[in-house]
DNA sequence: TTGTACGCGTTATCAC
DNA sequence: GTGATAACGCGTACAA
């Protein structure tokens, strides 16, 4: 593999000199410029970014490290961070992490020992050891869909607690009375600021029980249990809640083996819309969030640190996006209102 | 940052002291690697990977490039390959080209540079740029997705021609004498693969037509577009065969806004399942391709060439997986059969 | 078991 | 406008 020193042999002028007309950095006469040019595509000369990143101590590098690569809310966080990477120039490493806090500890460590120029990070539980050697070693860390508890770095995430009250609102709205949450573990806040966003939302309508609420994961298997559970309690909900988009698709899946309908027999709403690209005929009523969004601007804020603009000694930031209400059918219409004449 | 030779100093050993107890690579008396580890961690020593991929000319990183990340086809591609890849100890670059050859391009020659120990391509043409590229660096590379023309390069990809044949014998079975095929773009070969597979199948016919062919992109856009130019023709064909999930979206979509029933007016059956996890209620019949699978199996290829067991002057493969048949409501049933009792 | 010398490919600094 | 020198942080080859 040719090294600039060949192609500066070769065109019969140093190596700083080829660097200069690699990079456009200094002044080149046009003539040695022409011979150098020439020289590189004779040799095939492919200047070797990891040298190059060992002198500049940048490797135009981020990493996404996400919980769940299969879930399409974070494929398209993924999508939006790719795009806004490339934008710029840099490359865009992806890890999955399983939800498992030992696998986000290790790809971290991974990612630091690369020099990586910054990291976005969903994390899998508290995300505390992540962002600790983060800030020790001076890499930028950016937050996403997860609220911190304290202000260790820069958070992009959506609004869920207020996602979850417009959903909770439009039941009371269509005249449910006895609703269950089905949300994920203790500890991560976005289970519990659904949760929470959804039970303010009953309680602010007079004289109705709070919402039953279960714990499980954000996933199908999941859902499907807690929906099973749910609907054997008594008396039995008229309306659900699923925290996050597998939990609902394993909501309906469990309606649909009960035989129960939805929205005929129970309300169902969810949390995260799937991308319309899909989904061939959409039916569940969601709290969508802008999942592109938020990948764009966790590169944003990420990029604005590395820029110096910002520097480390900036105040963390913390972005908070609005979800969106979009009502589809599985919400039902309102309880007790006339059958619809055929 | 501190380096290795500031560990060293502290621990009053030498640097590749510090080396051998990090990778424990070489022999190290249990007392000087207890100090040398008590240094790492009190200094908080973080093994700098640039500047070991330089000397070892391995960067450990593998780098997956598709044209539409968007599409949970190739988001599934991608999750199996960043299983394999972790299992293995390294990291993955995933590059999404949006279908364009320059963008291909211009991410090939970005990986070279980094140096990337191997690439994983979905050619958004006909690659032969960016395999012509690779192998002048003497990278590896595996073509996935795609049948290529020459044998240039190994290739793990689905049974396009099979599977496209499969559902065309579905639907001659079902009755239907009139069909039109909606595929992609001239010249990918699974668009032409795919095509001429169904083609095949209803030659086997006797006395059928063949089928119309309508070329487009691999778009749900496209797909809207290409059904409603293949319903306005006459004689109007009572089936329509989707050659990707997004066209076969498209197709949906369109029919939906013509209303036009599925399968009671029109059957429809497309390549590509959807992943069961994104969706609630399956219903197209399709030729499901094992895109999790794909992923893995094209990393296996590509660390079967570094590891040089297959050394570069090894014969290229060509790994071909089958596709699955999977009947659901879309393509109806058999045309003529008496309405059911309700 | 431990250490010395050198090179990996590039670029910043300073000199001409 | 061009070049010599050194340094980035690490690991191989060899010596002690």
């Amino acid at each position: 593999m040719p090294t600039i020193v060949e192609v500066a042999n070769r065109a019969g002028v140093s190596a700083i000199t080829v660097s200069r007309v690699v990079n456009d950095s200094g002044p080149v006469s046009s003539q040695v410029r022409a011979r150098v040019e020439q020289a590189i595509a004779e040799i095939g000369y492919v200047p070797n970014a990891v040298a190059r990143s060992l002198r500049s101590k940048r490797t135009d590098t981020i990493a996404l490290v996400v919980t769940d690569m299969t879930n399409p809310f974070f494929t398209t966080i993924a999508h939006g961070v790719e795009a806004a990477v490339s934008d710029s120039g840099m490359m865009l490493i992806i890890c999955s992490t399983d939800e498992r806090d030992a696998e986000e500890e290790r790809y971290v460590r991974m990612l630091l020992q690369r020099r990586v120029d910054g990291i976005l990070l969903v994390p899998a539980g508290g995300g505390a050891a992540a962002i600790k050697r983060c800030r020790e070693q001076g890499t930028p860390l950016v937050v996403v869909d997860r609220r911190l508890r304290g202000r260790g770095a820069d958070v992009v995430r959506a609004d869920s607690k207020a996602g979850a009250f417009e959903l909770g609102r439009l039941l009371v709205s269509l005249g449910h009375r006895t609703m269950a949450v089905l949300t994920g573990p203790i500890a991560v806040p976005t289970a519990d600021d659904r949760a929470a966003g959804f039970r303010q939302a009953v309680a602010a309508a007079a004289r109705l029980r709070p919402p039953r609420v279960y714990r499980g994961a954000f996933t199908i298997e999941s859902g499907r249990d807690m929906a099973k559970r749910a609907l054997s309690a008594t008396p039995r909900p008229t309306a659900l809640f699923a925290a996050n988009n597998f939990i609902a698709i394993g909501v309906l899946h469990a309606l649909d083996e009960m035989k129960v309908r939805v929205p005929e027999d129970v309300a169902v709403v969810g949390f995260d819309d799937l991308p319309p690209a899909m989904v061939t005929f959409p039916f569940l009523t969601v709290a969508a969030q802008p999942a592109y969004e938020m990948g764009q601007r966790s590169v944003a804020l990420l990029l604005a640190r590395l820029s110096g603009g910002r520097g480390p000694g900036q105040p963390y930031q913390e972005v908070v996006l609005p979800t969106q209400l979009v009502v589809r059918r599985s919400s039902g219409d309102p309880l007790g209102a006339p059958e619809p004449s055929i």
